[in-house]
DNA sequence: TTTTTTTCATGATAAAAATCATATCCCCGG
DNA sequence: CCGGGGATATGATTTTTATCATGAAAAAAA
């Protein structure tokens, strides 16, 4: 955990108009500019454990972050993938709660820390940046539902099909435009998906029999998007 | 949908001090007072429709109420159990999207309904009315994936006795202190556990032969709470 | 009340998914 | 470059769950 040479202000940072933040007064970006923390994360670690206090918000500068439940038999469920510009924390800060899930870098990430006091204070006195977050809670409540719903009542092969689509949705395509631009363990999407390991490389097997994707260790390429969409059985 | 003679003010409500609004400047329960509009609903009778625009929030004083998404199949899954105090409609509201679940009243309800314009304006100027509604949406995508997590990983039996015990949390027993105070129908039962309308009833009837509830047509009685609770299988 | 319709209950069967069991691959450290 | 260990892959089997089918009970309608 370094102080990061690369990444300066909040002011010039890369996702200044793109996070949660932009809609904050500058006068409040200045001050959460000069209380940040910076650090860096490789890949594996872990930036909280599920069940301990939260002392401020994450705001993802850049790198992937896994937010998992364990479930009550310690299986792992991932609630959440965050990439650049998304900050994390917020949720068992406002509740006043304990972490209800731990956060683990995807790969090497570059992480500001913005000290509890300081976010409610600018919540309390900046009522775009309140409005904002009360978007996001709603959109992840939106989300998760819909997630709920799909897990309640849609067999696996749909539901991998669409963890691939918001997968591609959340972190997009390498350069080739194909290929998924994370490396995620089998086991992981299994987590993701909500189903047994062995269940997901299965289907995945299937699917690129199918000609929908091709594998290639983890990478994953989607050679079949329309395809893929079918499969997934969306209507909303 | 008749005004009601019963509930005249927000100031001598009964819910006016277990309600999210008890938080919120007396000013503004004042401004609420004036412009919020109460209404009636018979049992079944359709409060929104998932799909439809927002144009308020609702605010229960009386009467229960089940928010549930129609899945792709058109199978219900219930999200959400309310009651007197609780509020709903917000989530669509500060999304700026459409109403993403229905709401139907389980028994009769009476619930005020306050427009939109106003409800921005005072989370707009009562920063603790903001933060108290951020602990909602906070606290609800909380449940939410403690929800989603165990509806992946463990099995209907469980699933089952969890739903029984979160019902009586929700809403409590009748005056016998045994029998759960709203009346289910066994499909309800099974779109709020995730599962064929078949395997809760099935499942119901077990837990009736293993002494831990009695059944009499829709209403339910916990025997045994203790086994009801090693049932569910609870770790957090 | 009687009829009709819905809900509840339960058995039989089928389908879906998890688990168990191996074998292979591939990445990493020596 | 090689050996070991975790990850991936795939088959066989078992378990779980859904679906289908039918009858009884209860609720709603006539």
């Amino acid at each position: 955990m370094t102080h990061l040479r690369t990444h300066e202000t909040c002011q010039s940072c890369s996702q200044r108009f793109s996070s949660v933040f932009c809609k904050a007064r500058e006068e409040y970006v200045n001050l959460i500019n000069e209380q940040k923390i910076c650090n860096t994360y490789k890949k594996g670690q872990v930036l909280f454990n599920e069940g301990s206090h939260p002392f401020g918000v994450f705001c993802i500068n850049d790198g992937k972050i896994k937010l998992s439940h364990a479930g009550d038999d310690g299986k792992e469920q991932i609630v959440r993938l965050l990439k650049a510009g998304d900050i994390m924390g917020y949720r068992a800060l406002l509740s006043g709660d304990r972490y209800s899930s731990s956060a683990v870098a995807l790969e090497d990430t570059q992480i500001c820390f913005i000290p509890k006091e300081l976010f409610i204070t600018v919540l309390k006195h900046d009522s775009n940046l309140a409005f904002e977050i009360m978007k996001l809670l709603s959109d992840e409540l939106h989300k998760t539902e819909i997630k709920l719903t799909h897990l309640a009542q849609k067999p696996i092969r749909e539901r991998l099909a669409e963890t691939l689509l918001f997968i591609k949705e959340t972190y997009g395509f390498e350069d080739d435009g194909i290929t998924l631009n994370v490396r995620l363990s089998r086991e992981e999407i299994a987590n993701l998906v909500g189903t047994a390991t062995e269940s997901a490389i299965r289907l995945l097997s299937e699917f690129k029999k199918d000609g929908m994707v091709e594998l290639d260790g983890k990478k994953i390429k989607i050679l079949n998007h329309r395809d893929l969409v079918k499969t997934a059985n969306l209507q909303d």
